[in-house]
RNA sequence: GGCGACAUAGCCAAGUGGUAAGGCAGAGGUCUGCAAAACCUCUAUUCCCCAGUUCAAAUCUGGGUGUCGCCUCCA
């Protein structure tokens, strides 16, 4: 497989520091909010990558942390009345509930910042010692200029970034490059952890540097996350984390573009903030992922009403013939003619177009038109009568590219209650007499109640919302 | 000011040297009692503009124009 190496800003051929085996490091929330769709991107990208690699037999370890000490936690909890711990904690668990709907797995290790404070206060005093860090009054500062190989990953020119950079509050720092380690308390109240250098608590790029090493090691295989966070967040994990284990951290660094609303970009004070718990009142999870696979992970994406109408519509053409094969199967007898046979084997370009477009730095979008080809082959044979031996084969064909890719994760239940069977059956009557009137009646009145019957040669198709 | 990305049909979107995938929407047709779904056909002589390289460019080079992002918490 080749990837987008921004490190190199070129493709690069994936190669595992341990043969079939990658290690995976993706920065996770800050859990002060339910995540919003711009989060939701890196987190459906990278399952995917995971999901992909995994099918390719690659042995995957994919962490990815919660931080859950920040100051933006602090003054939600502020605002609320609440405990930080109670905030962080509470949508950590909300976390999951969407990750779900989107169909995105758990990942390996979700390490906390709160359980590994003494890792991140031992990195930190190493760093002190190893002469790339200094402290001042109970703040810890790394020292940009000290790493000599600051803004390798961004390509910052590290004497234009000064001139740019804004008026510092923080006058304490020697240079204005350097960032925070450590961050002394500033009240009471204040959440803090007890450390060389006073209360406090971590600063906000040390916690990846430090959790990575835990889980992984001194080098992982792939370090990935938005766009957005390049710089400054990778760029200093990189000097803390090389300065301080004195060997390359992450071989491969991926970075999803960005999402704009309406082509602007997100922001609260613009009020076109959607978080994907708000969106899934009107689309489904999967669509929302199929959404955001549609295009490419580098390209920026464009967000709004039109395009979700678009992805929905998309998405149901696939539900739609996976539904159409089930139903096939459960209906027909399984005989499989060679006829059939041929027509399954002809679905396999359509799979090897599929990996080609995955090998090529995880280009979903081809992979997804790879999946629309091998349906319109597949909705061809359905027609000219294929039967269940033929539908059974097909859809495990389809299902394999679509569990790649997360999507069509639940299966048409056909299932209806007496009541509802009672009157599908009247109406089946009532289309053997030709009475219309009372067969398109029953039907209006169960499209009311959420339920589509489909008049299929194999026999009546229940489709449920 | 510095760094970077993008510009392909009504909309979305692949394609990085060999003559424009796929999806949505739309039009017509087939099938169907009607629906729904599906299938077939049609919908960019052309890829923001200008110049150049080449037998050949959406794809490479140079110059414009426009949009977005990072440099400040942010996926």
């Amino acid at each position: 497989m080749r990837v987008y190496n921004t490190l190199t800003r070129k493709k690069e051929e994936l190669v595992p520091i341990k043969k079939d085996e990658i290690k995976i490091y993706v920065c996770g929330p800050t859990v002060y909010n339910f995540f919003h769709i711009g989060n939701a991107r890196p987190f459906v990208v990278f399952d995917t990558l995971r999901r992909y690699l995994e099918y390719r037999g690659v042995h995957v370890t994919f962490v990815q942390n919660f931080t859950d000490v920040d100051d933006k936690i602090i003054n939600k909890a502020k605002e609320e009345g609440l405990p930080a711990g109670e905030v962080s904690e509470k949508y950590i668990s909300e976390y999951f509930k969407d990750a779900a709907a989107l169909n995105v797995r758990p990942a390996d290790v979700h390490p906390k910042v709160t359980e590994n404070m003494d890792d991140i206060i031992r990195f930190v005093a190493e760093l002190i010692e190893k002469g790339f860090a200094y402290e001042v009054n109970g703040d810890v500062y790394f020292s940009a200029r000290a790493f000599s190989d600051y803004g390798k990953l961004s390509r910052q020119n590290i004497e234009e970034l000064e001139c740019g950079a804004r008026v510092m509050v923080e006058e304490k720092k020697t240079d204005p490059l350097d960032f925070a380690l450590w961050k002394a308390r500033k009240e009471e109240s204040e959440i803090a952890w007890a450390s060389p250098w006073g209360m406090g608590r971590p600063g906000w790029h040390i916690e990846c540097s430090t959790m990575a090493r835990r889980y992984l090691g001194d080098t992982i295989d792939i370090h990935a996350g938005g766009q957005d966070l390049t710089f400054p967040h990778h760029e200093n994990e990189i000097a803390q984390s090389e300065a301080h284990n004195g060997k390359p951290f992450a071989n491969y660094w991926m970075h999803n573009g960005y999402i704009t609303i309406n082509n602007e970009k997100m922001s609260k004070s613009k009020g076109n903030f959607f978080t994907v718990r708000d969106i899934l009142e009107s689309y489904s999870g999967e669509v929302i992922r199929f959404f955001l696979l549609s295009g490419h992970y580098r390209s920026p994406i464009n967000f709004n009403d039109e395009l979700m109408e678009q992805a929905k519509s998309g998405l149901a053409r696939i539900q739609t013939a996976k539904d159409t094969l089930e139903h096939l199967i459960r209906t027909n007898p399984k005989v499989l003619s060679n006829e059939e046979s041929k027509q399954l084997e002809a679905l396999t370009p359509f799979k090897d177009q599929f990996i080609q477009a995955m090998e090529d730095d995880l280009n979903t979008a081809d992979g997804v038109s790879a999946i629309f080809e091998m349906i319109t082959a597949i909705n061809t044979s359905v027609k000219e009568g294929a039967g269940s031996g033929y539908a059974e084969k097909a859809l495990v064909r389809l299902m394999e590219l679509c569990n790649i890719l997360g999507l069509l994760q639940h299966s048409a239940d056909e299932s209806v209650d007496d009541e509802i069977q009672k009157l599908i059956d009247e109406r089946q009557i009532a289309r053997a007499n030709k009475d219309f009137a009372r067969s398109d009646q029953i039907r209006d009145l169960l499209k009311e109640r959420g339920i589509t019957l489909k008049d299929t040669p194999q026999g009546v198709q229940i489709v449920k919302e």
